[in-house]
DNA sequence: ACTAAATTTGAAAACGTTTTCAAGAGCTAA
DNA sequence: TTAGCTCTTGAAAACGTTTTCAAATTTAGT
């Protein structure tokens, strides 16, 4: 493949020249440019991005760690990215941790080993001590998802807390007092702060609090399924379901739907995040929206943004707050 | 950054002594691997995987080009490459075209500009000359879901026509004659075979073929939604519908069930592909299996291969057969 | 026409690796 | 002991760019 010398010569001019042609970074004498650019289209040149990033060490990378390459949620995560990205001429490099800590851990490292000029996380499986290490390194770093006290400036997090109590509020105000909760029995941060909401909405509403209402399982639909199972071969009068995500909802309603309980009629479900599924499933499921693609995009370029300029950082808030979003999987009591 | 020189220095050797050790590529006496690798250690070295590319020229990077980022099909051919590449110690750049010429090119463009070892696309807007071309390079390029005559051992692809052909066939072996068929407006491959396959079958059966029975729209949800409407409108005594894809198919129902009509005690729908979706609509969708996660999987190592040693190709077909997945959504007429 | 300033240019260093080559050190076998 | 090996090592070139610097050329001002 042609190199900038094998243009600098067709073209009879110098590498630095053609430099200068492809980078428009200093003046060059009008004739000597189309010499030069015919000389690029004749060979079919494309510079090495690579030497490129060596001596200019940046790549033009941006990192993307999320939890499964495929998955409506993580699909919308690396869209809203993607999109402001590309329209900053830079790209994307996606990995995938699988929320297994060393996984997280390797695909961290191909990213810094690729020089990424920044790198936006959703880990659940790191500690936050590794992540502060992190940070602390000159790359800007972001993280989706999850809070790290004493560096919100570099969390972009949903207030979990608050969405869980949302879809409890929501179920208790339409007269139910009996709310199973199916939660992830996976992760560190969110998982804990959906159930702590869930709680808070009971408390308020002076409902006693029974563990045997909660279930915990892998957060997909096969997860969602067996919780629904195992709350109720536990016969606990169960009037409504939240859910920890619409995946794991769905897999609830599924169980629901085949044994035979119509929904929501007999139960009451909500789930959390609002991805597709949400829209799709029958009934169309009540649920929190996790506008995870636009927290993407805030990422991602705030992340441009520090790369730009260290200078003015726009105080924003980079928290997010969750709404519900009613749908028709939820009925009076 | 701590670089070679770096470690060198500190661990009182050369830099090719350092070289050799990270790379394993020479032996060096045991004390001195020692050094070099507490060396490592202590200043966390990262080798810079850019300079490394460039003067070994490989980037240990498999490029990978698909439709869009999120979606549940697309996912699953990410999720597919993705796995294998990453078993094989390399690393997946994913780029999106959105089913649109210019960036599907500049997506190709970034990837090799990125020196990928060997590319993975899926494109519907490149011209077959163009990709032709691209098989002339000496980079391997694997083309997903798309038949380009001559270039068969480039090719992974579905017998699409034989797909809609099974769909089809199925809905008249159930006694439907007047079956619907809501397409793609673009693309240019599969879409024909598709509808070729679904002629086919009507002819096998003696159906005479309506083409007010066709509409075409954009493949996603709302598409479907728009295309059974109109379908609708058009008041032919549809009794059975074939879709483009599972995604059509569920806007179709939706369409369908909002007005009031009953799946499938009224209508029945085939979709294809047999994504997530397809098992969470209530009916469950009778559709076409599409196995892209394996063909994505068997493109990424027949990639691998040929970088490993342009030697024995071991001849295997690359052309996969769908097949039909039954569920609820067809009952006999 | 002459000087000063501005523009345009090319040579060479730098980026962080791998790889080639030759030299030095340590063996073995006579 | 010595000739011939093998093993281990470091110096230096190479990869394809960008960037700095100074030289060469052009332009402007008097």
């Amino acid at each position: 493949m042609a190199n900038i010398k094998d243009v600098a010569k067709a073209a009879n001019v110098s590498v630095s020249t053609v430099s200068r042609v492809i980078n428009d970074s200093a003046s060059v004498v009008p004739e000597k440019r189309q010499a030069v650019m015919a000389a690029m289209e004749k060979l079919n040149y494309k510079p090495n991005t690579l030497a490129r990033a060596l001596v200019s060490n940046r790549s033009d990378c941006i990192g993307l760690l999320v939890g499964e390459i495929d998955s409506p949620f993580f699909g919308q995560l690396m869209a809203g990215v993607h999109r402001v990205v590309m329209e900053a001429g830079k790209h994307v490099i996606v990995t995938a941790g699988y929320h297994q800590q060393d996984l997280e851990r390797s695909a961290i490292n191909f990213m810094q080993e690729r020089r990424c000029d920044a790198l936006i996380i959703h880990s659940k499986a790191i500690s936050d001590e590794e992540l502060i290490e992190l940070f602390r390194q000159p790359t800007p770093v972001y993280l989706i998802n999850r809070l790290i006290p004493g560096w919100e400036d570099r969390c972009v997090y949903l207030d979990n807390e608050y969405g869980a109590y949302l879809a409890t509020r929501h179920l208790i105000s339409r007269g139910h007092r009996d709310i199973a909760y199916i939660g992830t029995n996976i992760g560190i941060e969110d998982g804990e702060s959906r159930l702590a909401g869930y709680r808070k909405a009971l408390e308020e509403a002076e409902i006693v609090f029974d563990d045997r209402k909660i279930v915990k399982a892998f957060p997909d639909e096969e997860g969602g399924n067996y919780a629904m199972s195992e709350v109720m071969s536990r016969d606990l009068g169960i009037t409504a379901l939240f859910a920890y995500n619409d995946a794991m909802a769905a897999g609830a309603m599924m169980m629901l739907q085949d044994s035979g309980r119509a929904i929501p009629q007999e139960i009451s479900v909500v789930g959390f995040d609002d991805v597709i599924l949400a829209r799709i499933l029958k009934p169309h499921l009540t649920t929190i929206r996790y506008p995870v693609n636009e927290m993407g995009a805030l990422a991602a370029s705030l992340s441009l943004h520090d790369l730009d300029s260290k200078k003015d950082r726009v105080e924003q808030p980079l928290r997010f707050t969750p709404r519900l979003i009613e749908r028709q999987s939820v009925i009076d009591r």
